[in-house]
RNA sequence: GGGCGGGUGGUGAAAUGGUAGACACGCCAGUUUUAGGAACUGGUUCCGCAAGGAGUGGAGGUUCAAGUCCUCUCCCGCCCACCA
């Protein structure tokens, strides 16, 4: 028997399931159940890191055993190819962001197949190519059709370094979540997706989901819906109204003044008749050039203006209150304008107190809908989607001076994305594109004339809302794909992905989803039943690995170490997978891997045993198959390692039960079962193996050790038969010398009795 | 301020209310006719020579039996945050 030498075999091994195909998965197969697993696609960042390693390696571990469970499942692998971090790298080394994500591609797909992953490659999906992005095209004007894709000027975070506008969930304490700059408010012509029609249906359909409930909560609390009461206050002397939003309608005889955000129209409806109007402007435009970081830095210091002249009436009271405006009250939340009533809320309370304004308490309770009518309030925005970058996915419109807004005829899809020399973003809030005049005047379709495309291009988030679907039905040109194929594969099965998508892609992807389903696209309501999010691998000092720590650990060098097996196996054994930690990477931890793999290289120098049949092997398989579907791989490796330590303490094993073990190692190190598979004889691959099966009834052991306690202590222990009987056991324990110190003349008041397990004796 | 997770050896971690610390790392001792370790054997929660005692952040409680269930409390992490 040669040396385990992984960095042979696995070069041969991978090399040849490639000659073979042995991943691509058909539509489907003749009495096979389709299974989707998907992991998150990866960005072309240029290098694989250990965080994709994680990411698809142990999924892959999945995926295998339901195939060798006898499945046919689809676990395919992409690239999320457009968008900000590509541009932003791309310019830094003064490259086209077209090549730079180009050849990274190339780079990282030969990087992930040393994994030895089993993704089928033949589905590959890119979405910087014009046969994805047309399909992103298409349904975007399926949006723009339902009206849920409109353009409009409103107050958006700009990021002055990326130059180009943010989603609120791109903001991240104020700054640009991507570059980590300031974050600037601008008032800007922008498209959006009006998520915020679907914020109930998106609150609802996420209960019956198999998701960790932390990602529940989290997206629930993002979408941040309150019930209340919408209530009416008349401006004293006018015809004029102010509707405030309250959770609270009952302590509306507690409104002692109200609150106006500083951009509230009726602010400047009624500027002539408010005496301090230039300490008002003053205060208007400060708030405005806020950026959230002053907001925040402020901390809760309240700031703000009286409108002097307005009074408003309080409908419960009939008293004339005081009108203010602050920032504390936000402008696109609720109605813009609240009740203030400072005896039950903080901030109200602050306030008043800043400002010396009334504060009464003990007031009477009011009716939940005596003055005003009930409502319900999201915090959800919309979600601006129009990027002033290149490297994006156009914007299928033209604007037509005659004609207005005019959708590009399906027929002209895709608006290829040109190809220019200045792709740089402007100060100005224009997008590159805007240069590249010869695409940028067209005809109008509808009447001919002239008219100019839209130069904004859309955020990456909108491509990745639907990769998903593409795989399973990559080559179709003439739709996204076939719903029949949509059929077999969706819902997914599972998905896995980072904690940080949580109000980010997963919920941009499920509105995406229910809006295909409005519109008969796809066939159902949710496209994930199942999501686990993957915790972390740190360095290994226990810090975030980043290059300025230096604590970095590069996986093409740990595969030329150790190799692909024991690197994936390591990540396995480090800790449960589907639970939100954080494990630092033990550079001695996975040596003790690859010690394991090893003794099972060198078992087989023992073969030629009498099948044993024994009760740890049947418990062996059964716990390796239910730890890995559970995602608890380390208890399932850690099963493993039992089985093996045990049988090296043998003369022989049997080549039947060793082929068993090797099968079970399978899905976590193919390359290396694979090559012993191959030794003992057989032809086909082992990965085309069912997974062995145990026996109920040898999970039991026909011998157990019974612990004996004594007040629930354990002072001995003593084996027996395990269909030994509670009298039995008693007078066996009772008997023990050690049992007979504890019991002495004191005798034993009660007996517990757990079968199989222990007996517990109750002493006085 | 709101929401959600966690606190178990020197480390990563195991434990359907039933022998706490499986498995692995590290460490200690030894073996292999030099060395090395990605080899082998044994040991390794703490205190104690031992008998024994203590022990899952802390304090109570339920139970024959609690890391696990209940009450209170301390600490740590993550996410959201002037959201009316």
């Amino acid at each position: 028997m040669t040396e385990y030498n992984p960095k042979e075999i696995e070069a041969k091994w991978q090399k040849e399931w490639e000659r073979q195909g042995l991943h691509a998965t058909p539509d489907s197969i003749e009495g096979k159940e389709n299974k989707y697993v998907l992991v998150e696609f990866a960005y072309p960042s240029g290098n694989l890191h250990l965080g994709h390693w994680y990411a698809f390696s142990i999924p892959d571990v999945y995926a295998r055993l339901l195939r060798m469970q006898g499945h046919n499942v689809l676990y395919p692998m992409g690239f999320d190819a457009f968008g900000l971090p590509a541009e932003n790298a791309a310019i830094k080394r003064q490259l086209n962001p077209r090549t730079w994500t180009f050849d990274n591609i190339d780079y990282m797909r030969r990087q992930l197949r040393s994994m030895g992953v089993s993704f089928d490659w033949s589905r590959e999906v890119i979405t910087a190519t014009p046969e994805y992005y047309k399909w992103t095209q298409w349904m975007f004007l399926k949006f723009l059709e339902r009206g849920l894709a409109y353009q409009s000027e409103t107050p958006v975070n700009w990021c002055p370094s990326c130059k180009t506008v943010l989603a609120n969930e791109q903001v991240v304490n104020g700054a640009c979540e991507r570059c980590g700059t300031v974050v600037e408010k601008r008032n800007m012509l922008q498209w959006n997706l009006k998520i915020t029609d679907y914020a109930e249906r998106l609150i609802d359909g996420i209960e019956p989901l198999d998701w960790p409930k932390p990602i529940k909560d989290a997206q629930k609390n993002w979408i941040g819906k309150s019930e209340g009461a919408e209530v009416v206050f008349l401006i004293a002397g006018s015809e004029a109204s102010v509707t405030v939003f309250t959770t609270r309608p009952d302590t509306i005889f507690g409104a002692t003044y109200m609150v106006l955000a500083p951009e509230h129209a009726l602010v400047q409806e009624f500027r002539s008749k408010i005496n301090n109007w230039n300490e008002v402007e003053e205060y208007i435009s400060k708030a405005r050039n806020k950026t959230d970081i002053d907001r925040n830095a402020e901390g809760k210091e309240k700031t703000g203006v009286e409108l002097k002249g307005l009074k408003a009436v309080n409908p419960a009271t009939k008293e004339e209150i005081p009108v203010w405006i602050a920032d504390y009250v936000l402008p696109n939340y609720g109605t813009g304008a609240i009740m203030a009533v400072p005896a039950d809320d903080e901030r109200d309370r602050e306030f008043a107190k800043t400002f010396n304004l009334p504060i009464v308490t003990g007031y009477p309770k009011a009716g939940l809908e005596d003055f005003g009518k009930k409502v319900t309030k999201y915090k959800l925005r919309d979600w601006v989607v129009s990027r002033q970058r290149y490297w994006g996915c156009p914007i299928p419109v033209i604007h037509c001076k005659a004609c207005g807004t005019v959708p590009v005829p399906e027929q002209d899809l895709p608006v290829v994305l040109p190809d220019i020399e200045d792709y740089l973003p402007s100060n100005e809030g224009k997008s590159p594109l805007a240069k590249a005049s010869a695409w940028v005047n067209v005809a109008c379709p509808k009447c001919g004339g002239e008219a100019e495309r839209e130069t904004d291009t859309l955020d990456t988030f909108v491509d990745s809302s639907w990769y998903f679907l593409r795989y399973a039905d990559p080559k179709n040109t003439s739709e996204f794909a076939s719903k029949e194929k949509l059929k077999q594969w969706l819902p997914l099965d599972f998905y896995s992905g980072g904690a940080e998508h949580t109000t980010m892609h997963l919920l941009y992807s499920r509105f995406w989803h229910k809006v295909l389903f409005d519109l008969g696209l796809v066939n159902e309501a949710e496209p994930y039943i199942r999501r686990m999010n993957r915790s972390l691998i740190l360095g290994p000092d226990g810090q975030k690995m980043s290059k300025s720590k230096g604590n970095v650990i590069d996986p093409d060098k740990e595969v030329e170490r150790l190799g692909s097996d024991s690197v994936r196996m390591y990540l396995a054994f480090v800790g449960p997978y589907n639970e939100v930690s954080a494990y630092p990477w033990n550079p001695d931890g996975i040596v003790g891997v690859r010690r394991f793999l090893e003794r099972v290289w060198r078992l087989n120098s023992k073969l030629g045993g009498e099948n044993e049949n024994s009760t740890l092997l049947h418990q062996t398989i059964k716990k390796v198959g239910d730890e890995i579907a559970s995602m608890k791989m380390n208890t399932g490796v850690s099963a493993l390692m039992i089985l093996v330590n045990d049988w090296e303490k043998k003369e022989k094993v049997s080549q039947e039960e060793y082929e068993i073990l090797l099968k079970l190692l399978a899905p976590f190190a193919p390359h290396m079962t694979e090559e012993l598979w191959h030794t003992l004889g057989h032809q086909t691959s082992i990965h085309t193996e069912t997974w062995p099966k145990y026996d109920e009834s040898r999970l039991q052991s026909s011998e157990v050790i019974i612990a004996v306690q004594i007040n629930g202590k354990v002072r001995a222990t003593f084996s027996a038969s395990s269909t030994i009987g509670k009298a039995e056991v008693v007078e066996k324990a009772t008997g023990l010398p050690e049992v007979q110190k504890w019991v002495g003349d004191k005798g034993v008041k009660k007996v517990i009795y757990v079968p199989g397990k222990l007996v517990n004796l109750v002493v006085s």
